[in-house]
Order: C-alpha cells, then structure tokens, then sequence
DNA sequence: TTGACAGGTTCCAATATAGAACTTAGATTC
DNA sequence: GAATCTAAGTTCTATATTGGAACCTGTCAA
C-alpha cells in the first residue's frame, strides 16, 4: 500500500497520521505551538529545506490545521485553526512521553506552567467520564458508529472538511 | 538537517519523533496495542512492505519500544516493553483528534470502555496538578533543566523559541 | 522427505529528501 | 526613481527511502 491511500482507511490513527505522520510535521507544529508562524522563521528554526517546508505548509493548509493569511501583499503568515490548536493533546503526549524516557538523566528540556493553577504541570491523560488515569491496560476498543457506516458504505472517500474558523 | 540528526537535539518532541514520527511507526504501534505481535500479521495487517516492517519493527527495537522475543527457535515475536506501553497516551491522543476533525460526519471507528468505571470514554489531556483540561492556551512553557544541561554541554543546538512578532 | 510456514533479504524502479542556487514582487534605502 | 533588501517560495541535482515483487533459510507437520 502507497502512503497516500493510508488516510482512506476507517481508522482515526490512520486519517490522522495521514496529515500529521510526516518527520517533520510535528515538528513544524511543535514551532507553531511555540509561536512561529512564518516561512523564513520555521525554515531556520528547523533547519528543513526549504522545498520541504513548503509542501508541509502546504498540506496542513489544505488539511485545515493552518490558516495562510496575508499580512503584507505577497506575504503570508501561517497560523493554526482551531483544528490546529486540537493537536496540543498530541503535542503534549509527544512531550511527556520524550521526557519520561528520553530524557538521558538530564530532566524535560522545557516544563511547563498551567496558568489555572500556577503549578508546573506534566500532561496526563484520563477517562473523560470519571478522571481515572488511563493506561493500555485499562481500555477495551469496540467497533464505533464510523466503523459500520464506512463497512456498509463499502469505499474510501476524500476528506471532508469542517473547516475551522480561526484562533490565537 | 538531514532527519537522522533530529534526535540529538535538546526537545523531548524531536526525541520523540526521531523514534516514532516515521510514516508507518504509529499504524505498527497502534496494531501492537490491539494484539498484534508477529511479522506477518502485521504486514498483512497494514499492507506495509516487507522490507519497511523488517527496518521499523528494529528500530522500534533497538529504540526500547519493543521487546523481540523467540516463541519458537528462529521465530519471534514483538512485544511493547514499558516503555511501548507508554506511548498510549499519544495514540489516544491521535485517535482523539482523528475522532474529532476527521469522522466524515459518521462518527468514530472505534469507541473505548474505560474498565474502571464501565463508561464509553474519550481521551482527555488534564494538568497532573489540579486536574483540569488543558489546552494550548492555558501552559507557558518555561527552559527545564534538560535544556540548560545541553546548552552548557554545548551540544546541537535547540531551535531558539522566538516569538514572531506579528502583524494584524 | 516433501512441502508449507514464518520471518526475513535482495533486487529494481519510482518517489522523496538534502542542499544549494535561482525567482519574484513588493518594501526600503539612497 | 534606481538599486538594494527581504520573504516566500521554485528549480535543480545527487542521494536516500519506498513500493512491489521475488527469493532465501530454518522449523514444523504429514
């Protein structure tokens, strides 16, 4: 199978890494999140080429993660949509997942502040339902209402989007 | 930069990327923590080539991830160490996020029972000191220790976290 | 002892990436 | 008002990675 037929699948992991599966896209993000948000600043910030870069942009506009905006005639910003911002879970387990065992003895290289509490926070994901810590161990997968309707529908279908206004 | 270089910086995300931000990495762990855990299944599973699987299911060993273990002289299996368990979170997160922007309108493909409390659950990323959501506007990432260590190490430098200063 | 099976390797063509140079249009400086 | 600068890309070439298929190599089962 081609990578670019992977997002056809009835699968969130699959659609997803389809948009943000590439080697350098978390990273674009990871920048992004930080405040970056134009052509030049990500290219020297990651050190990707240039010719990279631009498709990257390019698919997380049409994927509807960014937003490209003039700020100039001829000069665009690229800054995340609310479907953007929703990739900060992701980020965030990314982060703690690197801190945790990658750390090499050293500590996080950056932590975090929660402005509600004031604390230094690490992420942690939980049971929406009762707030429980959850681990591999504590889940059951079961077949969803997207998984009957694309069996029944029998095929794969482009993106549809809901195209989220702005943010930040 | 060329991406083998990626993980040597000081951010837990490229770390993190350097082990697991590979095309088909996240499709092998997501299948790894359905069950799967031998050569063949998961290349039946996924349609990944042979020669792909072979170079991701090492690299995944060498990384920690997986544990590869003979159940049979000359026969294997890859199983997820604590380490791989700990990724569960980011696949939660990235199912998340796919169930949310990505479900055509039909709903997600999958839907989990959390066993503690018996509920069908979503994913939520919360602040380990008081508990409550956390988005992306709600952290200040601040230097850690990890990254003043590597910056008086002298080692590959972590992109510089400048606010681009904006139009609008 | 013959064949199937699991777990890979090897081969080649097609595609993607790294690095650098080039383009373009509007903004700034002289 | 020409010369220069700047941001945001494109284009080019050499190298590396993928996709697809065939091949290899030990066990196991009949």
């Amino acid at each position: 199978m081609k990578w670019d037929d992977v997002g056809s699948q009835a699968c969130s992991v699959a659609r997803t890494m389809a948009v943000i599966g590439d080697r350098w896209t978390m990273l674009v993000l990871r920048n992004a999140f930080m405040g970056t948000r134009r052509f030049d600043h990500f290219q020297l910030q990651l050190s990707v080429t240039r010719h990279v870069l631009a498709d990257r942009l390019k698919r997380l506009v049409d994927a509807g993660v960014f937003r490209k905006e003039a700020y100039q005639p001829n000069r665009y910003e690229y800054r995340l949509t609310e479907m953007g911002l929703g990739l900060y879970p992701v980020l965030l387990a990314i982060t703690g997942w690197g801190d945790t065992w990658l750390d090499e003895g050293r500590g996080a290289p950056l932590i975090f502040q929660h402005k509600g509490c004031g604390q230094t926070m690490t992420p942690k994901m939980v049971c929406s339902e009762c707030g429980e810590s959850v681990t591999a161990r504590d889940v059951i997968p079961m077949a969803g209402p997207g998984l009957q309707a694309s069996r029944s529908a029998g095929s794969a279908n482009p993106p549809a989007e809901k195209r989220a206004s702005d943010a930040s």
